[in-house]
DNA sequence: TAATTACGATACGTTTCGTTTCGAAATGAG
DNA sequence: CTCATTTCGAAACGAAACGTATCGTAATTA
């Protein structure tokens, strides 16, 4: 073990998070694009050198400032697959809804796929809000109310997907009636008789 | 009507064909993170001042350079919604799990909402992709192979939607299992009886 | 108290941006 | 043909952000 006591002045903790609180500030208030290492030191008062020494480049800091401000979408206490399932889509929705959603894919898309940071990105951001819809999926089939799903990641794909596909595409509004069309829908597929 | 002959030089369309053609060549061997206006110039041999002068900024350069080459996505011959369904998401999945697909959704996701570019190119990424699908469906219910759609748009989202973001999330592999797989829960949406 | 380590501030050289300037090339008007 | 006009590629520019390095100071352990 490595239990050693470190010598010197300890790493600030308070500077990590006014830096992460700088940045979610201004991701939310002047997008990605203005995010900078320059901007977030000057906005938090964190020097340019603690910044670099805690994150590689400011696409990292932006996902590190994201993964603290995205909500835990986890909705609970609903009776019933479909009520729960409508629930937890009504909460996605209105989490990415905002600016936040278009922020995260724009960071999404400038991220270097290899990097371990956007590995927990994903696992944060992505995988973990479909964990609460596998949850309530999985829970519903031990209740005897749906046959076991064959596929629930496919299944999650067209719940989750068609939201980030309509903040990438714009085509047609994020709003509380496609959340409940998309929970009936996937309800329907749920619970079809299989061949 | 202004059909007055132009004085001087004209534009040379050659110097925007090599300017596309070196921003295509970019994004495809380095990704659009690379895609510079500089790098552009640097390696088509058009000057940054005519590249200015024909895009605003590097990621209009980059839909340009990509818009041409957006596969439309157009299966036919298909008998029967399933199959005619299911054949138009293969051919979805097999354009989009390219690198030029993924070059498309970084775009898309980097692209100013705004822009005019950038309402051009969802046309032509999204919209054109989606009236196939819209075909498809309307075309077997007035055969009665499925009764009337309620809201198309929504099922058109569960469908495509999970290809992009697989791409933006790439959590799960694009491939043929799973285009099947999202044909054959649209299907089950769209044929389900209606309470 | 001394040694050690992180801090904020600041300066530095580099890169990329988007603009501007320049002479050369290409066209229409006279 | 000659001139005016317009675009061209090349190059230089200031501004902004990058990532690194240095400095004196603050915080902690030995």
């Amino acid at each position: 073990m490595n239990d050693a006591k470190p010598r010197g002045r300890p790493p600030s903790t308070a500077a990590r998070e006014k830096a992460l609180a700088a940045a979610h500030a201004i991701l939310m208030e002047e997008g990605f694009g203005r995010l900078t290492v320059e901007a977030v030191a000057a906005r938090s008062g964190v020097g340019k050198a603690t910044l670099y020494r805690n994150w590689t480049n400011a696409c990292e800091l932006a996902m590190a400032a994201l993964i603290d401000g995205v909500p835990l979408v986890q909705a609970g206490g609903e009776t019933g697959l479909k009520a729960a399932l409508t629930a937890q889509m009504q909460a996605l929705v209105k989490a990415f809804a905002t600016t936040r959603g278009r922020q995260i894919a724009m960071t999404l898309a400038a991220a270097d796929p290899e990097s371990e940071m956007t590995r927990a990105f994903r696992n944060r951001v992505i995988l973990s809000s479909r964990e609460a819809g596998r949850n309530l999926i999985l829970e519903a089939a031990r209740r005897g109310e749906i046959p076991p799903p064959l596929d629930i990641d496919t299944l999650l794909d067209m719940a989750y997907g068609p939201v980030f596909y309509r903040i990438l595409a714009g085509h047609q509004p994020l709003n509380a009636a496609f959340a409940e069309r998309l929970a009936e829908n996937a309800v329907t597929i749920l619970t079809a008789p299989r061949p």
